[in-house]
DNA sequence: TTGTAAGCGTTATCAT
DNA sequence: ATGATAACGCTTACAA
């Protein structure tokens, strides 16, 4: 179908190994015949099958994001930056949604190796991650937003996360010392799987922040029993209407993203409650709607941007046989007014 | 590095072909001789390189998403849908954003042809279609939530669209009918492309409505100069500030998406305006947040996962030799109670 | 029903 | 500095 590096070579008049050398500065080649070379390529056109330079180097110059809780607007904007720089680094993206995979590892294992792919960057989720998993993936893995635990050799795989323990910490402390005493939580739920995750994580340093104050941690202001599978809009909806049942006196709620904080705040004021007159809210991501909602939200920031770069360059780094490496970013609390001391 | 066919057939004691035969059901193979392969494969773990068999067949399984505004929430829900599905069907998405390129349908077919596409899928954006180009890309072609317009052969793509003009006459219809004489549209501006575009459409569709009713198409209601480059939210926050300031009297807006309908909300609500006693919105995606923000937005639905599931079926039947198609579907409007009849 | 062998379009090794 | 040529792992005639 196309023009091969067989037909720029007969067009130039040089061998196709001179070809690909221009191409890919691979080797010595006389500027009189690389301008030669060049200009058949432009002529005609030609543009390299990856497939058969893939086949070559065992390399297809594809990275793959595996995500599980796609439907979050806080991981759109990592993989739309993402994607971004790989692009500029002559690399494509595949998308691949894990939602489904009961063992997600194994599905970027199979993934990596029909695709050759050139490495993984995983997002967020609840992985089930060990030394065998990482090891048999084979490709430099990048988890970005979850960490896979002191458990496994921290040399095989990267990490771009953010202090979710502080910040959880610091969110729940900022709002007990605006003098709030029943502080409500709203999660995902605390995961059994021995993995460190931004969910728990985020809730115990809620938790250490209750503690240190001397308040307890009361399961009523955190648990919620099954809530329905919905978006972060509907679950937060739902958790806060049984938050408010459970506990009417309720003065403050500490959500784990931005999207389950606008369930909270819709469902506090279809409740009839004033934010922040009646109750205090803080989300955690710092999406863009935060500041559009009506009021405007608090919420811990996560600087998205420097977050993906992070891991696109860490990728890219191991890529080329580099370290591993371990980056934390911090939260930066973005305040807009959704939380207010609690007067006597 | 793994292991290929040729260990397949060498442990299961047959020919490369055989066990390809067994792989593809390309040809008739004795059950006992299957199962032996079968097991081969099963014990090793055996995964087939895809860029193998992209070289050999010139096709790769995977099938691109190209899109330009990739920030809108409302094509994050197709891009979800689509990927899903076309993982349903044993291919990957490669997703790529081409908002830099000035003719990013260059840039679908230098990726096409790099990567052995198997088709595109296009979402949004103002494409500059023309014949050539879309003969060039040699591969089937959807376009999602665009069309390609009049001047090209249908035949040479297909599309997946809503009836945008009609869908801005009726929410404008509504308005008038709810007694609001001074009614501002929120988009991104008239294109200067010959281009059909969703933008220009539902445009059409307002004036139509507009003119139907004997009232006048006020380019102070919907032409606010150079806006800045920033979010749907962002924009449509400023649009709202021009439009108010350049109209007082405004009693209604019909935005052009979601995204702007929220920021053209806040700036109201900023500006002091009450929804819907001082003036009524409508929005356009029927995004989830619509439901959620405070007061909720009406906005015309558009049924994403119709039509990406459409976009795919149809992709996946011209991939197979079939005809393109070029399917419409319907908004419907989503009553939230944003819209209030205008009291004289 | 099965195996042999010839490519697919590259890259890379080796002579020249 | 350049050009044959042998892989890479697979599919697919064609032979057996």
């Amino acid at each position: 179908m196309g023009v091969t590096i067989r037909d720029i070579a007969k067009i130039s008049g040089v061998g196709i190994s001179t070809v690909s050398r221009v191409l890919n500065r691979s080797g010595p080649v006389s500027s009189e015949t690389r301008e030669k070379v060049l200009q058949a390529v432009q002529s005609t056109n030609y543009i390299p099958n990856n497939s058969a330079r893939s086949l070559k180097t065992a390399s297809s110059r594809n990275i793959a994001i595996l995500t599980k809780t796609i439907t979050n607007p806080f991981f759109h904007k990592l993989i739309r930056i993402i994607e971004h720089e790989v692009d500029l680094r002559g690399y494509s993206v595949i998308l691949q949604d894990a939602s489904g995979a009961a063992d997600e590892i194994d599905s970027a294992i199979e993934l990596a190796q029909d695709r050759n792919l050139c490495g993984v960057i995983i997002i967020g989720g609840k992985f089930s991650y060990s030394k065998e998993s990482l090891v048999q993936l084979g490709i430099p893995c990048v988890l970005l937003t979850v960490s896979a635990g002191d458990t496994v050799d921290k040399a095989l795989y990267s990490s771009v996360i953010i202090n979710d323990e502080e910040a959880g910490f610091q969110a729940t402390k900022q709002l007990i010392e605006m003098g709030h005493r029943k502080i409500g939580f709203v999660y995902h739920g605390q995961s059994d799987t021995a993995q460190e995750n931004p969910n728990d994580l985020r809730f115990y340093g809620y938790c250490r922040a209750l503690r240190e104050s001397g308040l307890p941690v009361d399961p009523t202001l955190h648990d919620f029993g099954n809530l329905i599978a919905g978006s972060g809009y509907a679950v937060g909806y739902e958790a806060m209407q049984k938050l408010y049942a459970a506990n009417p006196d309720v003065t403050a709620v500490f959500c784990f993203s931005d999207e389950l904080a606008i369930g909270v705040a819709k469902a506090a004021l279809s409740l009839g409650l004033k934010i922040p007159d009646d109750i205090s809210i803080i989300g955690f991501d710092g999406t863009e709607i935060m500041e559009y909602f009506n009021p405007s939200l608090d919420t811990l920031y996560q600087p998205a941007d420097q977050m993906a770069l992070t891991a696109v360059e860490t990728l890219f780094h191991m890529m080329q046989g580099g370290e591993s490496s371990h980056t934390v970013f911090n939260a930066v609390l973005l305040k807009r007014g959704s939380c207010k001391p609690r007067l006597r």
